[in-house]
DNA sequence: AAATAAGGTGTTAGCGATAACATTGACAAA
DNA sequence: TTTGTCAATGTTATCGCTAACACCTTATTT
């Protein structure tokens, strides 16, 4: 045995040591039944003194689960700078811990060509969160291979198949209808919609229920007053000057992302007009960077955090209950009032 | 073989179809020589044609080495909604891609008790990215835990301990300079100064480049002017007060991180004194949060993305070669002209 | 033409763990 | 005493893969 050089404690050298068979280690270290309390004392004892820890990987290989949760995330260059997504992995992180769980990173990017059932299968994972879903491809393949897989997975973001599965998102009528609703007690009749990204989910909702409320509220209802951005701060940047010349200025902005919202800001401020004096903005998201700017964003606050503990809660939920039916849960938005309203 | 009801395609059900030994298919898949080109071709196309992907768990098994980069980071509870850490995360995840190894997360908190080689040893990490020192407590041991055991390391953050090992860090002398230099152009003499935390490694690395510089630039040298924060927004509001109360109010705060320089500007605004015309505000760190406050945040980049990817290289380069010398690589800091100066 | 080298390929033994199954032994029932 | 039962352990076979080594071809050398 001269390949490995240095190897580990593992359950035989316990197993030696306490003058038993390392499968009744193996016992002990599972919490299994079938051992005297006695023995199982004491072989707790030698494994503790040794400093035994188990090695997950073989213990990986034999299950063929690793415990692990596997996060999937998008293309983006830049995922790791967007806080949005960031404030939804500290939710992913916090449910780890509680189910003891370590956490694996997959950007589609590096794994190109890679379906979610590879990567799982590659690495053992049986728990996966999926981040996003890119819409142009047809992802129903790669949601019967987890499934006919025995793989757990949660989407972010609602998923707009046929499919049953699991995902979290927020409740974006409600958020719009809320955001609206404070929008119009304030006296504004006329608001510039900057949409979000038309490819994902989120955006098409938000629009929707924007097209639907704003005739409720009894808002204009011009065409123009709807610009199409794709939720980044760049593309508030750009669609905010088509509404500000407009003939008839919009009083309001409703944006479907923080990140366009603060673009707009930035392009409404360098006129030289004053937020919320001259036209308020309304923001969606409640990313970090809304507290920071100036003045501070009024926006609809997704519950992050929550969303993304969620999202591994239900996967566990499926994992451990046959007969639990994959639902899709919409967490309820609130209303962040701060100073551009 | 009941217990396993669904296995996936492995080199044995390759080797079968291709007629080979499964040894013969596991130099392919490695890259090995001692293969014909011919079969090497043939073996490829059955594995492609079967949709073959390795078993990483296996593979990291009898390698005693998983091809992930392990990332420790600290117990902190918002560690992920900090975005000085997140693009330091980006970086290491391009390091990633690079190297085409898996990313791990591990915060201390969860895995309580465990030291960095424990960890390293349950997951069979052979590359670890330490994310930050708590220096009250004796590393030396850890330290020699993983050098023991072939487990390859980047400090990201200055090292203090004797060993020398590789880490990263930003140039916080220079950083200094420039931001002194800087203020110093402007015309201010006067300059208060809030320290960050004492018990990190940049924190008095800061200060002390204060010191040294400030009476070198000719500011005033009062100890008043000096406060003592730890790198929070929250100590930076809370500290601000007693500069702006000084019977000689300094013209320009100079913060040792951007989360306090923000914190200390919301103060200096609420009591309505205009920012830079009353008193200038110089950061520390380029977070993203300083682009968005109102005013911007003039500040001292720390190349954070490039930190991270240099943290990995150089964990790379010790595994890679046996005589390269640990390092530590301070890199360049740079200012960010915005408008609070 | 025989000997040697060198390239290909198969055989086999693990990596550290789990689990099916076999075995042992103590104690109760017959 | 004999048999049966069941709890407590031991034996052994994998998991999918890598690597040492044996073996069998072919080229190359003398």
């Amino acid at each position: 045995m001269k390949r490995f050089e240095k190897t580990s404690i593992t359950i035989k050298d316990i197993a030696k040591k306490a003058g038993v068979a390392h499968s009744t280690v193996s016992l002990v270290m599972n919490d299994r039944e079938h051992v005297s309390p006695k023995l199982r004392e004491k072989i707790l004892k030698i494994a503790n003194d040794m400093g035994y820890m188990p090695n997950m990987v073989a213990r990986s290989l034999i299950s063929k689960k690793s415990s692990t949760v596997g996060v999937v995330f998008p293309e983006n260059p830049h995922f790791f700078t967007i806080t949005y997504f960031l404030m939804i992995i500290e939710g992913i992180q916090n449910a780890c811990k509680k189910y003891n769980r370590a956490l694996m990173f997959f950007s589609l990017d590096q794994t190109k060509g890679e379906s979610y059932y590879q990567i799982s299968r590659k690495w053992l994972i049986d728990l996966m969160i999926i981040m996003n879903v890119d819409y142009t491809r047809d992802i129903s393949k790669d949601i019967q291979d987890l499934r006919d897989n025995g793989i757990y997975f949660s989407f972010l973001t609602k998923y707009l198949g046929k499919e049953k599965v699991n995902s979290v998102c927020v409740d974006n009528f409600e958020g719009v209808r809320i955001a609206l609703e404070y929008l119009a007690s304030q006296g504004h009749k006329r608001i510039g919609f900057i949409a979000g990204n038309p490819n994902s989910a989120d955006g098409p909702e938000r629009s929707e229920a924007y097209k639907a409320l704003s005739r409720k509220y009894g808002f204009d209802q011009d065409d123009e007053l709807t610009v199409q951005g794709d939720f980044t701060f760049e593309s508030g940047e750009r669609e905010m000057p088509k509404l500000l010349t407009l003939k008839k200025r919009p009083t309001a902005i409703f944006a479907a992302s923080d990140y366009m919202a603060i673009g707009a800001m930035r392009v409404i401020k360098s006129q030289g007009l004053s937020i919320p004096k001259d036209i308020a903005v309304m923001g969606f998201d409640n990313t970090l960077e809304a507290a920071y700017v100036e003045p501070s964003l009024t926006t609809i606050r997704q519950p992050l955090q929550e969303m993304g503990e969620k999202a591994v809660d239900l996967a566990i939920r499926s994992m451990n209950d046959e007969n639990f039916e994959p639902q899709t849960l919409a967490l309820k938005p609130e209303l962040m009032k701060r100073q551009s309203c």
